[in-house]
This record gives C-alpha cells, sequence and structure tokens, in this order.
RNA sequence: GGGCCUGUAGCUCAAUGGUCAGAGCAGGGCGCUCAUAACGCCUUGGUUGGGGGUUCGAGUCCCUCCGGGCCUACCA
C-alpha cells in the first residue's frame, strides 16, 4: 500500500467545460484515482475551479453579476457536472478560498524572502472607460502589417504577426470598445525564473521517464532564446488574491494582486487543505501529504493535464516550490495530453463548436462519455471525435461485448436455474484456459494501468470482456445443459462470476454501470483479483442475484444524426 | 521565422534497431441460438507520406521534401 497524491489540472471558472478540456486532465486523472484507490493505495485526488483573472472579471460583468457571486455559483455548476460524470474528487477545490489566500501570500513572502522577487516597473495599457489595465489581447485595433481591423494587442491573427499593443493602429478596447485607452507605469512583481533555471533544468533532467510531450515543453521553455525568462505574478486588477508578504503589507503593491498563474497551482495544496477543513481534520492531516517534513517522504505525487498547462507545471511551479526553501513535495510524475478535435476542427468554448459536459449528460449517461474518450485519449498525438466513431465504439464495445454478456449469462442462467448461482459440477480444461487467459490479460491491464497508459488499458479490458463471450460461446451451456446440467451449471456459475469480476475491472472506467452489475449481483465485493481462480469464486453457489436493465442502450443512426446536427453550431 | 509532435490497412490505433508490420472497427464467408439481430471462428486488405543515407538488418536512426497539429512567455 503506498500513498498517491494526484491533482488534475484546475477548470477555468468562465463556464463549462466541454469534453476536450475532460479529457486532457480530470477524466484520466479520475481514472487513475479510481484504479489506486481500487488496488488498496491511500489516495488523496484534488481538483478546483480556477477563478482568478481577467476572463472571470469579464465573464462576471456580462451575466451581470459581482465577479465573487458569478464565481461561487459557477463553482457549484462544476461541481454537480463533475460529480454527475463520476469525477471522484476528495474535494473540489476554489482557487478563491482563504486557504489559498493564506499560502499564496506565504510562498510570495518566501521568495522575497529568499531573494528571488524583483519589482519592475513596466508600461501597460489603461482603458479609462473601462476603468481597468487590459493585457495586450484585451486591446484591438487596425495591424501595422496587414491592415486586418480585429489585431489583437499580442498577436495579429489574420497574418500571425507578434504586436505590440502599441503598434496597433486605432487601438480600442476590446470589452467596451473605448478608444479612451493610455499608457500608464505600474509596478510589478516578477519572480526571478531565470535565477533558477539551474535547479530546475536539473530537476528535469532527472525525469527521464516523463512523457516526452512533457519535457521536450519545459526544455523548449527552459533552453529557448536567451533562456529561461522572469515572470511577472501580480496584476492590475480587483479581483484576485491581494499582494502581500506572508500576513504582512507589501509597500508600494496595494491595490494589486497575484496573477492567476501564481495561486492557481497553490491551490493544489490549498485544496489539500480545503479538504481537512471540510473533513472536521487538523491541519496535520493535509500536511502529511505536502510537507516533507511531515510526513509526505513516502507520497508519490501525480499530475494530469493538457499541453498548454505544461510549462506552468514544469517550470513555474517548481519555481515556487523550490524558491520557498521549504519542504514542499514537488511533482514526481506529470501526465500531458494533446487535444481532442471535434470533427474536423477545434472545440471551441467562445464559438460552442463541440459537445459541453452538460451536454453530454444531457443525451447520455456518463458512462457512454467516460469509455470513448478514455479509450481514445489523446496520448500519442491529438484525436479526433466523430459522431460515427463514437457511435460505433460505444455501440459495440460496451453494449454489444460488455452489456451483452451480462445480458446473455444472466437471462440464460433464470430461464435454466432461476435467479440464484447454481450448483454443482467442476472446472474442466476450457475452464483452467480461461483462467490462464484472464490471469495473463489482467496482470497486463495492471501494467498499462500502473503507468498511466490509458488507450491501451481500455484496449486490454476490452480484451478482457471479450474473454467472457468468447468461453460462453465454446462452453455453450444452452448445450451442455441437455446432457450434462452440471456442467451447465458450473459454467453458468463461472459466468456470473466473471459479471462481478468484470465489475470491479471496469469501475475506473465505467463506475456507474460496474455499480450496476455489483447491485444486480448483490454483492458488494470489490476485492481486486490478486488470484483469478478465487475471484470466480465470490458468488457460491446459492447466492441470489437479479437480472439486470440493459446495461448500454445502443446509439441510434437517428440520434447519432440528430446529435451531429444539433452540436455543430453555436452553442444557443 | 524558430521549436516540438505527428503521418502505418477504408477508419481508430499498436509495434526495446531483429521471425512473415499487428489489433479493434468496417467489408466478405461460416457457425451458434443463451443474448441488446447480439456472440464465436475464419478471412480480404499495407511499396509504414515521397526520396536518399547509415546498418548484416530500418516503421524505428540520420538528411531532405510533402501533409496535419501544437507552442512561441500579458488568455488561462
Amino acid at each position: 500500500m503506498a500513498r498517491h497524491l494526484i491533482t488534475s489540472a484546475i477548470p477555468y471558472i468562465n463556464g463549462i467545460k466541454h469534453l476536450g478540456n475532460l479529457v486532457g486532465s480530470q477524466l484520466p486523472a479520475d481514472l487513475y484515482a479510481r484504479y489506486l484507490r481500487e488496488r488498496g493505495h491511500e489516495v488523496m485526488f484534488i481538483c478546483a475551479t480556477d477563478e482568478h483573472g481577467t476572463p472571470a472579471e469579464l465573464a462576471a460583468r456580462k451575466a451581470g453579476q459581482p465577479v465573487a457571486i458569478y464565481c461561487a455559483e459557477m463553482h457549484q455548476v462544476q461541481a454537480a457536472i463533475a460529480r454527475d460524470f463520476g469525477l471522484s474528487f476528495d474535494h473540489f477545490g476554489r482557487s478563491s478560498s482563504e486557504r489559498n489566500h493564506v499560502l499564496t501570500q506565504h510562498f510570495a513572502g518566501k521568495l522575497d524572502e529568499n531573494g528571488w522577487i524583483t519589482e519592475v516597473e513596466e508600461s501597460q495599457v489603461y482603458s479609462v472607460d473601462d476603468g481597468r489595465f487590459l493585457p495586450d489581447r484585451y486591446i484591438e485595433g487596425t495591424c501595422p502589417n496587414c491592415g486586418y481591423d480585429k489585431a489583437r494587442g499580442d498577436q495579429c491573427e489574420n497574418c500571425t504577426k507578434q504586436l505590440d499593443p502599441t503598434d496597433l493602429i486605432e487601438p480600442r478596447s476590446a470589452v467596451s470598445g473605448s478608444t479612451n485607452l493610455e499608457v500608464r507605469k505600474t509596478k510589478h512583481l516578477y519572480l526571478r525564473q531565470s535565477a533558477l533555471k539551474q535547479q530546475l533544468a536539473e530537476w528535469i533532467d532527472g525525469k527521464s521517464d516523463w512523457p516526452i510531450l512533457t519535457t521536450s515543453i519545459a526544455k523548449k521553455w527552459l533552453n529557448d532564446g536567451d533562456g529561461l525568462q522572469d515572470r511577472g505574478i501580480t496584476r492590475d486588477l480587483d479581483w484576485g488574491i491581494p499582494v502581500k508578504k506572508g500576513d504582512k503589507p507589501w509597500p508600494g503593491m496595494e491595490g494589486k494582486v497575484f496573477y492567476v498563474w501564481f495561486d492557481a497551482p497553490i491551490e493544489y495544496i490549498a485544496g489539500t487543505a480545503e479538504w481537512a477543513d471540510a473533513q472536521g481534520r487538523p491541519d496535520s492531516d493535509w500536511r502529511r501529504w505536502w510537507r516533507l517534513d511531515e510526513g509526505a517522504g513516502d507520497v508519490t505525487y501525480t499530475q494530469f493535464m493538457g499541453k498548454d498547462n505544461v510549462p506552468f507545471h514544469t517550470l513555474g511551479f517548481p519555481a515556487t516550490i523550490i524558491g520557498s526553501g521549504e519542504p514542499w513535495k514537488l511533482v514526481d510524475y506529470i501526465k500531458s495530453f494533446n487535444y481532442l478535435t471535434y470533427d474536423g476542427g477545434q472545440f471551441s468554448t467562445s464559438q460552442g463548436r463541440g459537445v459541453f459536459m452538460d451536454q453530454a449528460l444531457s443525451i447520455l449517461p456518463a458512462d457512454y462519455w467516460r469509455w470513448w474518450l478514455l479509450s481514445h485519449a489523446p496520448e500519442s498525438g491529438d484525436s479526433e471525435f466523430t459522431w460515427d466513431n463514437f457511435q460505433q465504439s460505444v455501440n459495440k464495445d460496451l453494449a454489444d461485448v460488455l452489456g451483452n454478456f451480462v445480458s446473455r449469462i444472466t437471462k440464460f442462467c433464470r430461464s435454466k436455474f432461476g435467479e440464484t448461482v447454481p450448483e454443482g459440477g467442476s472446472y474442466g480444461p476450457e475452464e483452467e484456459a480461461l483462467i490462464e487467459a484472464l490471469t495473463s490479460r489482467i496482470r497486463a491491464y495492471e501494467g498499462f494501468m500502473d503507468h498511466m497508459e490509458i488507450r491501451k488499458s481500455a484496449a486490454e479490458l476490452r480484451a478482457i470482456w471479450v474473454l467472457g463471450n468468447e468461453y460462453l460461446q465454446s462452453a455453450a451451456p444452452w448445450s451442455t445443459f441437455k446432457t450434462e446440467p452440471e456442467r451447465a451449471a458450473m459454467q453458468v456459475r463461472l459466468g456470473l462470476n466473471l459479471i462481478r469480476l468484470y465489475a470491479v475491472l471496469s469501475s475506473a472506467f465505467i463506475p456507474f454501470a460496474s455499480d450496476a452489475m455489483l447491485s444486480a449481483m448483490r454483492t458488494d465485493n470489490r476485492d481486486w483479483p490478486d488470484d483469478i481462480r478465487a475471484a470466480l469464486q465470490a458468488l457460491p453457489a446459492g447466492h441470489a442475484f437479479i437480472v439486470p436493465e440493459v446495461l448500454f442502450a445502443k446509439i441510434s443512426d437517428e440520434s447519432r444524426d440528430e446529435w451531429r446536427e444539433r452540436f455543430k453550431g453555436i452553442r444557443g
């Protein structure tokens, strides 16, 4: 039994996430957390909403709400959807929590104490009518290079030229359209990442087992151009964590807040503290996950995220941890993902293109999505969602291979023996061969799951389901029942036990169906099958069960076509 | 512009430099009748994007060209 700390990249607060966001972090993290728990490990699985920054303020304004209220409501919405998807967080926190305020200010104070903070005076565009500073990309104007009239202050989307906001012709606020803009001086804190470069590089060089996607992005940032750059960790915003040195004021920084990317990863720690608070536990209970000097020495920490998050988790957050000079736990393994694309293009939150988490659940149960997304996780490259592929995969894998297996064996038993595990008979060569095949495949499955090889795990699990159908086909209890009823009883008993076994093995992927299978078998026995032969005797002769409802109804061509039409355009 | 990833069967993907490049789905044939017209068995299908090179041996390593994707530091 080991101790595993697992965090998923925290989803941004400004709306419901789409399936691409889900498969890139929360869902695979949940798979891993569920699997490790089943294997008997102690798991702490933390996620949260990422609530600060300009987009949150603007989304609140658009919704006509104070930003704190908006975030509180959106947090509840995201939490409910996460729960309905079966995401088994030990705690789903908020980056705006008091715990995060205190910890973020603490880290900043330590970094300053250790000389890793510099103050930089810079010029920033201020929108008088909006009453706020604007990030570069929230300024629009005409591109001096190509004449495109909706160029952003950081880059022209039309000609891809990098821009400075002051390059724009007739610049205006992207928020209000106001042209009443001026450049103002403002002072910000910078984290001296450049000075920590060597330590970060050595740390990353030691991670030879990380996905190439993770290390290549990290090394690019470390070595590109002049090397790792210092990063501003404060912003001129109202909503955020006020800049303080620990619990002391930070002279000259009044009215400023920390940059969202500074406080967001710290929320992994704060979220664990929020968990302790919610459980009524003492601080020592969360600190034993995070402080090497308070019990975290035996913790394995794994992070899940989309590739866009990699620089902040390989460089920014570790710089914060290392720079603090305190014995906080650094991540051991970063599992990063490419993107899921939608029917030939990108999922788009702004254009409402693709399927969003709430919509997904409104048309099909969570397990359908969980299975498809995980079995097609974008591990080696981007992967594409199409309705044809979704329908085909789900119907074949879930309805035909697994669902129908459960159906055929339970219904056969009911008709010949009643809804009770039948008695009699003993294993022959076929059963021995099945146990051998199951053992081999289950050990392979464990290996893939241990290494977070998600698509391979799914393929192996499916192959394990197939073994059940192969067995039934060759054992043919409907034939043996006529001549050797005892043998048929043994075959059916084995088949029924396979249902329980499959429920246990599959629960990380399809937890709801897994529960339904165990419930139909009237058992709470979720023991991991270390010994397959023993696992196939968990349901003894005489044990009562019920024939379950159809586990997975098939997706019809009509539904598929309707959904393809419904989700191709703008979200209503 | 620079960097990274990627290109393998109709589709989605596998293959520590080492038998004849493998699975699933789709297609074709046969079987079974317990089951959600489900399941099982067999089977068609590949000049591994093009070209060159290294090697006894290349899908794998190198060069080059072509296609797709991502990142490029004030969105998060």
